[in-house]
DNA sequence: CAGTGAGCGAGCTTCCGCTTGACTT
């Protein structure tokens, strides 16, 4: 009997679709893509590692061609379905009918290589009859729209492999960048600016109750005051909270709306008109990821992960149709059990006549697979399932169920009633006061669904706001006049959900990665929920505001769409995949392109420009909000504070920065020195932790926290124990011997001799004589004195000897020449020899401390720039821009590409000197004296207005900066 | 964002879209 394997790209999906082929198939899933670009070195095949491109796993120099590996995690089941090719007679590509489908059946036919015929067939639902005929109706594979996904994911490598580096090295490490969540972040941050723009408006109304004879009371609200308008919030300009100069209103203010209450209290109303519209409503359309992400969110208060978690048990448990879907279709099986059981439910009156179809909702909406709703051909209620799924999943489904029998329910009818009402005050000014209600006759669809709320009876009463019969002319008495005040109120956060809903209006992002890409921003640390709002941080803004002064084409909100265009054109054959990453990677011209851009901006980028936030509430006062190592600060001058982790950036005020910078932040007072009465205080610096002595900036003296201290359970004892060091411990040979803290660890100093202690805790109680005995011995460098020698030595008889050492960062492999840092799971321990030469051989290299010696001594560096300099005939201006910063590094590019991978060099100061452009003033006059005019720091400081010890902490991080610049540009 | 003492092998971080368990806390 032939046998013909079907593969699709879910596990749920070929259970249910083997049921439906029975004998003669065999069904396995793909279980998604089975191949993909390489996702780190350690992924990268052996024989590629070398090769320039590899890190971005594209060979941008021919032909953008992808290198395509098995990721780990998938390689069992790409191992299954070679030996169920093997068997097969027949194989059958049923992946989705969408571009990623597309290209994972192009990737299991390269990968599995059957022997035997493959045919591609399609489907978008999992109906007996839509597998029946797509089976019957096989096509072969569109090698277009594998191309276009092939751009796709490279242009999306690209992008994020090229820009990320940038974040790196101009914001802070391990951040990120995208198509999708850069724009995300934008979003995010573009809002928050204009809360931090926005100034709060206020006026004032009136509320009044009125009354018809004995009938029930309605409210109604003071609209017109002699012939012209009361100001309502879009009177207000929001950057101002005044009201527009367009804006021909009243803005009434307590005083004045008080007076006028009392001057109406008493007084006869009219009607002056009542007018009644019908209004009808429709239903929704069937759920799509993001609708369902959304009333998840807003009806049962679970986030965009946690329903879909749900959603997906449902699907596994054959309840519900796919979850990850952009098609608001339902299939006829679906349209008529949707449609009985209205009419079994509800009664005929309530199903509307035809069935219902509804458009599609986003951009780039590919329709693979049908809406989400309940699986099969009849609906299980919600009440029929009660025993047998519970909790998260039970709501979801009853969410799921209703959504999608309304969509087949009549619209809902009903009147929309507006009144006004007219009074004159005893002051004689005339009154207009407005009320509206909704009456709804026939509830329709409403009475299945009403989207935002969880129980659709309550909610269609909630619905309905009523009016007494009401018509001209008719008298009515007021009485309850109250003043009300009002305030206008900034644009809201998004939410979860209404930013997938404003990703998916932009066609940015898929169903498949809605959730994924909000737990994205949150772990890179751009935004932090509130609630349910997401408020983006201090580093999002930086990280924007850099994207958009630098890479802003690719933070376009129409970027996406733009680029969705091109791929049409990929996936139509109008155009090829190499010329189109060519154009956005290299440019039309070389040089345009992505590429140049990012080198380019690492040299133009300066850092500390980027770490400075424009906040406009804090313009003038002189205080600037700076993104640092250690988290968002304040800083004005010389005055520094903490930003609170609490406080979002719309809350930064002037008045609350002031206050901030007055208390200087992270610090807790412990009590009092009982010997000198000075206060004794905790506080959070540049180097960690650190316990003062005396009040505020100018302490009498500061300790550092030791391991195992921690800044918010640190007593008093312990805090005056640790302002006991540097302790004298006692005289050797003449010389005074103190115990010190410092940035190694715990050390004994005795004139300009040290020695390391083992034990921070050693500081407190070594002896004399103990001491006596360390500065017997010779010093030992390294950690703890343990490991100078290697802890392991391989003999060799053809090559030289191997030794194990180990270091700052864990075991590494020497040989004197090249070293190799074992990884992971190389156990140092059961290290062979043959293991080890392997190692070293294959990963060895040369330490860059030692390529940067001879560098030095040889000028190489200067050499270089000089050279690439003259060659330089271009470049005009000023005598600073004479000096090209960049050219040289062109240069130090190409000789790059004829030696083989040279070692990283440590610049000569000449090379630096060409940096100092990133320097503030003050930095730039200090290296200049000291570097070039040979000042000593002692002499120089006072000149230039600094204490001593602050200048030599400014060399340090110059040479910090002026280092990266060089890094930046070669 | 305090102020001090030395001298040492780096290498990795990251994208978007398809899909599920296998892990650990």
């Amino acid at each position: 009997m032939p046998k013909t394997l079907v593969i699709v790209e879910s596990p749920a999906k070929a259970k249910t679709i083997g049921k439906y082929l029975g004998k003669g198939y065999v069904v396995e899933s793909s279980i998604g893509h089975i191949r993909d670009l390489p996702r780190s070195a350690s992924e990268i095949p052996e024989r590629y590692k070398g090769e320039a491109w590899a890190r971005l796993g594209i060979n941008v120099e021919e032909d953008f061609r992808p290198l395509y590996i098995v990721a780990p995690e998938k390689r069992s089941q790409v191992a299954k379905l070679k030996s169920l090719v093997k068997d097969a007679d027949l194989v059958v590509l049923a992946t989705d009918d969408d571009r990623e489908g597309e290209s994972i059946a192009w990737h299991l036919l390269q990968e599995l290589k059957p022997k035997v015929p493959v045919k591609r067939m399609v489907f978008h639902e999992i109906t007996k009859e839509a597998i029946a005929s797509a089976i019957q109706h096989p096509r072969n594979i569109d090698e277009n729209l594998v191309e276009a996904q092939e751009a796709r994911r490279a242009l999306d490598r690209l992008y994020g492999y090229e820009v990320s580096p940038v974040l790196w090295k101009k914001v802070a490490p391990k951040l990120s960048a995208g198509r999708v969540q850069s724009v995300a972040t934008r979003m995010l941050v573009e809002r928050e600016r204009e809360r931090m723009r926005f100034v709060s408006g206020s006026w004032w109304d009136i509320e009044g109750r009125f009354q018809v004879a004995e009938g029930e009371g309605f409210p109604a609200t003071l609209i017109e005051l002699d012939g012209k308008k009361l100001a309502q919030g879009k009177d207000f300009d929001p950057a101002s909270g005044q009201l527009k100069k367009s804006a021909d209103v009243w803005q009434l203010s307590e005083q004045q709306a008080r007076e006028l209450a009392e001057s109406l209290a008493g007084q006869p109303f009219r009607v002056l008109s009542a007018e009644e519209k019908p209004f009808t409503q429709r239903p929704y359309a069937p759920f799509i990821t993001s609708t369902l992400q959304q009333e998840g969110g807003r009806k049962l208060g679970m986030n965009a992960s946690r329903t879909m978690r749900a959603a997906q048990k449902l699907y596994e448990g054959g309840y519900i149709t796919y979850m990850r879907t952009d098609s608001t279709t339902l299939s006829k099986e679906a349209m008529d059990a949707a449609r009985s059981q209205v009419r079994a439910m509800y009664g005929e009156q309530y199903l509307h006549p035809t069935p219902r179809t509804y458009e599609k909702k986003s951009k780039n909406a590919q329709e693979a697979h049908e809406a989400i709703r309940p699986a099969g051909s009849s609906f299980r209620t919600p009440e029929s399932l009660r025993g047998e799924i519970s909790g998260d999943e039970w709501r979801v489904y009853d969410l799921i169920w209703k959504r999608t029998v309304a969509s087949q329910m009549a619209d809902a009818r009903g009147r929309r009633l507006q009144v006004r009402l007219g009074g004159r005050a005893q002051d004689g000014r005339d009154t207009v006061f407005a009320a509206s209600g909704k009456a709804i006759d026939f509830p329709g669809f409403l009475r299945a669904y009403v989207e935002g709320s969880d129980d659709p009876e309550a909610a269609l009463e909630d619905r309905e706001v009523l009016l007494p019969a009401l018509k001209s002319g008719d008298g009515v008495t007021a009485r309850d006049l109250k003043p009300l005040g009002h305030a206008t109120q900034p644009p809201a956060r998004f939410t979860e959900a209404s930013l997938v809903q404003a990703l998916e209006g932009a066609g940015i992002g898929r169903p498949s990665t809605y959730a994924s890409i909000l737990g994205t921003i949150q772990d890179r640390g751009y935004a932090v929920k509130r609630g349910q709002a997401l408020v983006p941080t201090w580093t999002a803004f930086a990280t924007s505001a850099l994207l958009e002064h630098h890479f802003g084409r690719l933070v376009d909100y129409d970027f996406t769409a733009r680029m969705e265009e091109d791929l049409d054109d990929i996936a139509g054959g109008r155009q090829k995949r190499a010329p189109y990453l060519r154009g956005f990677y290299l440019g039309e011209q070389e040089g345009l392109g992505l590429k140049n851009l990012v080198e380019t901006r690492l040299e133009a980028i300066d850092p500390r420009e980027i770490a400075t936030i424009e906040v406009p509430k804090l313009a003038g006062s002189g205080i600037e909000v700076r993104v640092g190592r250690y988290g968002p600060y304040l800083t004005r001058g010389e005055a520094r504070a903490n930003l609170p982790e609490e406080l979002t950036p719309d809350e930064l005020t002037a008045e609350k920065a002031e206050e901030l910078l007055g208390r200087p932040s992270g610090e807790r007072p412990l009590g009092n020195d009982p010997e000198t009465g000075l206060p004794v205080i905790a506080r959070a610096g540049r180097f960690g932790p650190y316990v003062q002595l005396g009040e505020g900036n100018t302490p009498v003296k500061t300790s550092s926290l030791l391991p195992g201290d921690d800044l918010n359970t640190l007593s008093l004892e312990r805090a005056l124990e640790l302002l006991t060091l540097p302790r004298f411990v006692g005289t050797l040979e003449g010389e005074e011997v103190w115990a010190h803290n410092g940035r190694y660890g715990p050390y004994l100093k005795r004139g300009s001799d040290s020695r390391s202690l083992n034990n921070h805790e050693e500081l407190f109680s070594v002896t004399h004589e103990q001491a006596e005995q360390l500065f017997a011995q010779p010093r030992v460098f390294g950690r703890r004195g343990a490991a100078s020698g290697p802890l392991k030595r391989f003999e060799f008889s053809d090559r030289t000897t191997i030794d194990l050492k180990s270091g700052r960062f864990g075991p590494y492999l020497t040989d004197g020449t090249v070293n190799a840092t074992l990884r992971k799971d190389e156990g140092g321990e059961n290290l062979t020899p043959d293991e080890a030469r392997s190692i070293l051989e294959e990963r060895g290299k040369e330490p860059k401390s030692k390529a940067g010696k001879t560098a030095r001594g040889g000028k190489a560096s200067a050499a270089k720039g000089g050279k690439a300099a003259k060659t330089t005939t271009k470049k005009t201006g000023t005598a600073e821009t004479a000096k090209p910063a960049r050219k040289p590094a062109a240069g130090a590019a190409k000789i790059k590409k004829g030696k083989k991978a040279p070692a990283k060099v440590t610049p000569s100061w000449d090379a630096l000197r060409r940096h100092v452009g990133v320097l503030s003033e003050t930095e730039r006059r200090l290296v200049i004296a000291v570097r070039d005019e040979g000042h000593k720091v002692d002499e120089i400081a006072p000149v230039l207005g600094l204490e001593v010890n602050k200048a030599k902490g400014m060399l340090l991080q110059i040479g910090r900066k002026l280092n990266q610049a060089a890094r930046a540009g070669a």
